[in-house]
DNA sequence: TGTGTAAATGATAATATTTTTCATTTAACG
DNA sequence: CGTTAAATGAAAAATATTATCATTTACACA
C-alpha cells in the first residue's frame, strides 16, 4: 500500500508545512512515477503542464518530502539525488540499473547484523542504506 | 589486511595505468586515513605538501581507482562521492556520523536475500549496496 | 642507460548542480 | 475576509564536476 496523496498532504500539514499547488505537482510527478527521479527530471516532467513552477521550489520540496520520510532518496544509479515515492513500513529497494523501475521489498531483517556489528565495533548503529541494483524482468529481455 | 601500496602500484600498471607521483600522494592520502575522503578533502590534505598538484588529478585519480575496485565509494555520511581504501574480499562499511571513520566488516552473506528478491522480482541482480551508519565508541563519549 | 610514445598533468574554461537572497505572493488559521 | 507565517520565483552566488588542449613524463623496449 503506497501513501496517498491525500495522506502526504494531512502529514504536511501536521508539521506546519502548507500544501500549495507547486508541491502537489511534485509529489504527483514522483507518486506517478516507478522511477526514481532527479531534481533535474522533475523539473521537466512538471514543467511542460507547469512552466511556471522554479526548479528551485523543487529541490525545496524534495529537502521537506525527505525530511518527514515521505519520499526516499536512491543512491543505485548514476545521481546520488534521485527519489521515489515511500511507504509507511521498513522497506528496502530494487532498482533497475536500465530502466531505473523500483522495487519495494520488505522482511529482511537487519537488526541480528546490527547488533553483531555493534558488539564488535562499539559503534551505537543509527542508520543502514541497503539497496539491490540489476536489469527488470524487461530490461532483461529487450537490452 | 589491507591493500598495501606496492600491491596497488602494481595493479594499476597491469592495467596499464603508470605510476606517476601524484597519483602516489593521492594513495597515500587515502590509505593513510581512517576516514573516507572527498576529492575536495584530497585535495587539502595533499595541496600542503605539493601544492602543484591539481584537484582535476584528484578527479581522474580517484576515478581510475575506483574503476580498479583499489578505493570504495561510500554514500552514508554527507558526501555521496567520498572514498576509502578497499580490502581484497568483499566487505561492506561502518561508517561514523561524526568522526567518519569507517570500518570494514565481512562475513555477511547477502546472496540468499539475493536470490528471493531474484525470485520474486524478476530481476536479475548485479549489485548491492549495504552500509551501516552511527557513531564509534570515541564519539559516543565526547560528542 | 637512452629514447619514442602513449598516457598523464595542470591550467583554464565550460557545464552542471545546489544554495542563498529577497521582494512578492499565498495557504490556512481564526 | 484579514492576518501572518510560510512559500514562491527570479536572479545570482556558490559548489561541484567535466572537457579541452598544450606540455610534460613514466616506462616499455631497444
Amino acid at each position: 500500500m503506497r501513501l496517498t496523496k491525500r495522506k502526504i498532504a494531512t502529514i504536511l500539514r501536521q508539521h506546519g508545512h502548507k500544501l500549495t499547488p507547486q508541491r502537489q505537482v511534485v509529489i504527483q510527478a514522483i507518486t506517478s512515477s516507478q522511477d526514481h527521479l532527479t531534481p533535474a527530471a522533475i523539473y521537466e516532467k512538471v514543467h511542460q503542464d507547469h512552466p511556471n513552477i522554479g526548479l528551485v521550489t523543487i529541490y525545496r520540496t524534495l529537502e521537506i518530502l525527505a525530511e518527514l520520510e515521505l519520499i526516499c532518496k536512491l543512491h543505485a544509479g548514476g545521481s546520488c539525488r534521485s527519489y521515489t515515492i515511500s511507504t509507511p513500513q521498513h522497506h528496502h529497494h530494487l532498482i533497475c540499473s536500465n530502466c531505473g523501475t523500483v522495487v519495494d521489498f520488505t522482511g529482511h531483517n537487519l537488526s541480528d547484523l546490527e547488533q553483531r556489528l555493534s558488539k564488535e565495533s562499539g559503534f551505537r548503529i543509527d542508520n543502514h542504506l541497503l539497496e539491490f541494483s540489476g536489469l527488470c524482468q524487461a530490461c532483461q529481455k529487450a537490452p
